[in-house]
DNA sequence: CGACCGATTGACACAGCTCAAATGAAGTGG
DNA sequence: CCACTTCATTTGAGCTGTGTCAATCGGTCG
C-alpha cells in the first residue's frame, strides 16, 4: 500500500484520461486530506448520509451496495485505489446506496469545500473529473448488460477480467493475477447469483484450469479463455490509447515501470 | 409532441437541479440544433460511431442498448424527451453501445463545438449538466440492482414505475397514465427476462387490477402495490425538492400547470 | 387477400436457488 | 499447543422461476 504521495494513483488516472497542466497537478496536491484506515466490512458512508467530503481509494478495496427486501444485497461497484468513491456527493444528497470496504482499505477524505475551490479555478480539472464520471457510467453499462443477458460463469468471467485491468491500470496487478480480499458471497452479490452458484462456477474455471483463486488471489491463467467465456472487452473501461492497451491485454504481460 | 420551444423540456429538467441565471438559459436557447425525425427501431447512433454532436429527446423515446452473444440484446437506459441520451460523447469516443428509437422520434441535434462553447461560458451549467450526468448514474445503480436482486415481477414493476415518474417530471403522463411506443419483447430486453416471460408478467399484473397495457399505453391503477412490488422509491430520480415531490408519487395526481 | 408482426398459450427443460450439513482454515484464549 | 469459535468454502439433494420451442391468434397495412 506504500505509494509516493496518496494522490499519486489519482493523479495517474486522470493523466490517462486528459493532459495535466503544471497547475492542475499543483492544485490536486494541495488538496487537504485525512487519511482514514477502515476494517473489513465497515462502513465508510451510510444510506442517507449527506457527507460533506469525498472519498478518495488509497489501498484495498471500497465497494457500493444497496439493499433489496431487507435482506438481499447488490454490490453495484468495485473501488480500487486511484479512484474516488463518491464524487456524487459533491452535486447530490442525500446517498443512495452504502459505500463500504471489502476488506481493511485505506483512504483519503477531501472536503467539498476544499474540492469545489480546486474546480472552480480549473476549468480543465473540472472536465477531467466529469469525463471520469462518464467513464464510471459506461461501466455501469457494461454491468447492466452483465446482469441482465448473460449466465452465471460469463458474468463472474467479466467482473474478473475488469478488475484485472482496472488493477493493471493502477500497477496493483502483475501478469494478470491480484490479491483481493473479497470472499465468494462478495463476488456473488456483485454478479447477482447466490454464494452456493458462485461457489460453483470458480470451482468450474479453476477445474479447466483457466484461473486460479485461493485465498484472496486471483490469477487468470488463460486470458484469452476468460475473456471469451466473459464476452470481455476492455474499451468501455476507457484506459489509456490503442497503443499503450497492446500489451495490458495480451496474453503475456510487460512489465510497467 | 408540441412544445414551445424545442429545449424547453430540457430547461425544465435543468432547472429542477439547480437554478439558472436568465444568461444560462440565454446561451441554451442559443445552441444550435438540427431538428432530426427517426422511424421506429431505427438507430440513432451505431456502436464504434464517434459523433461530432449530442442528441437531445424532443418527443419519442430513444433507447441505448448493447449486444451480447450476437442476437441478446440488453436495453441499458431509456431516454424521455428532455433528455440528452449521448452526452458522453463530449468526452468519450467511440460509442460503447448503440442508441435507437423506440418509437417513431423527434431529436434536436446540438454540435459537441457550440456545446463546449456554452460550457466554456457558463461554469455554472456546466455543474448542471455534470449533476445529470450524476443522476443518470444513481439511476443506473438502480437497474444494477433491479436486474441482479429482484425477480421477474418486481423488475417489470419497478420499471414501469421508473419510467412513470420520469415522464410526469416532464408532463408526459397524466394519472400515472402514459403511452409509450414500445413491445413486450423491448420491456422483457430491459428487464434482462425472456418475451414470453414478460407477456406473462404483463398478464399478471393485468390480473391483479394493478396496471393496465393496452397497445402501447400503460396506466397504473394501484401506484402503492405496484411500487411495492417493484420495490420502487424515486428518491434516486433525483426530482425536485422533497415539497414537489409528494403530489407526484400520491395515487392520486394533481394537474401541474 | 396475403404478409407480417406482436401477443398469447402450452409443454417441457434446465440454470440456478434454497436448505442443510460437512469440511477447512484462521484465529483466540487458556 | 490444544479446545473452541467463527467464518468461508464445499457438497448434496430437491425445487422452482424462467427459458426455449413451437403453435395459434389477432390486428394492421399495402
Amino acid at each position: 500500500m506504500e505509494i509516493g504521495r496518496p494522490y499519486s494513483r489519482l493523479l495517474h488516472r486522470l493523466e490517462r484520461l486528459s493532459e495535466l497542466s503544471a497547475h492542475d497537478r499543483q492544485l490536486i496536491a494541495e488538496l487537504p486530506l485525512t487519511v482514514a484506515n477502515f476494517s473489513a466490512n465497515t462502513e465508510v458512508a451510510r444510506y442517507g448520509d449527506t457527507p460533506s467530503r469525498c472519498t478518495l481509494v488509497l489501498g484495498g478495496f471500497l465497494y457500493g451496495h444497496k439493499r433489496v427486501n431487507g435482506s438481499q444485497r447488490q454490490i453495484t461497484s468495485f473501488f480500487v485505489p486511484g479512484d474516488i468513491a463518491d464524487l456524487h456527493t459533491l452535486h447530490l444528497a442525500p446517498l443512495d446506496h452504502e459505500l463500504s470496504a471489502l476488506g481493511p482499505a485505506v483512504v483519503a477524505f477531501m472536503p467539498h469545500r476544499a474540492f469545489r475551490d480546486m474546480l472552480d479555478r480549473s476549468p480543465h480539472l473540472t472536465q477531467a473529473f466529469w469525463r471520469d464520471t462518464f467513464i464510471r457510467l459506461g461501466i455501469m453499462r457494461e454491468w447492466v448488460t452483465n446482469l441482465g443477458r448473460r449466465d452465471a460463469i460469463a458474468r463472474v468471467a467479466h467482473v474478473v477480467c475488469e478488475l484485472a485491468v482496472r488493477l493493471q491500470n493502477v500497477d496493483l496487478a502483475q501478469n494478470l493475477s491480484f490479491s483481493i480480499p473479497w470472499t465468494q458471497t462478495d463476488l456473488a452479490d456483485a454478479c447477482g447469483i447466490s454464494n452456493v452458484h458462485a461457489n460453483r462456477v470458480v470451482q468450474e474455471l479453476r477445474r479447466h484450469g483457466l484461473m486460479d483463486w485461493d485465498s484472496r488471489k486471483v490469477m487468470i491463467r488463460d486470458w484469452d479463455a476468460v475473456a471469451k467465456i466473459g464476452d470481455f472487452s476492455d474499451e468501455y473501461l476507457q484506459l489509456g490509447r490503442p497503443l499503450e492497451r497492446e500489451p495490458l491485454l495480451g496474453a503475456k504481460v510487460s512489465e510497467r515501470v
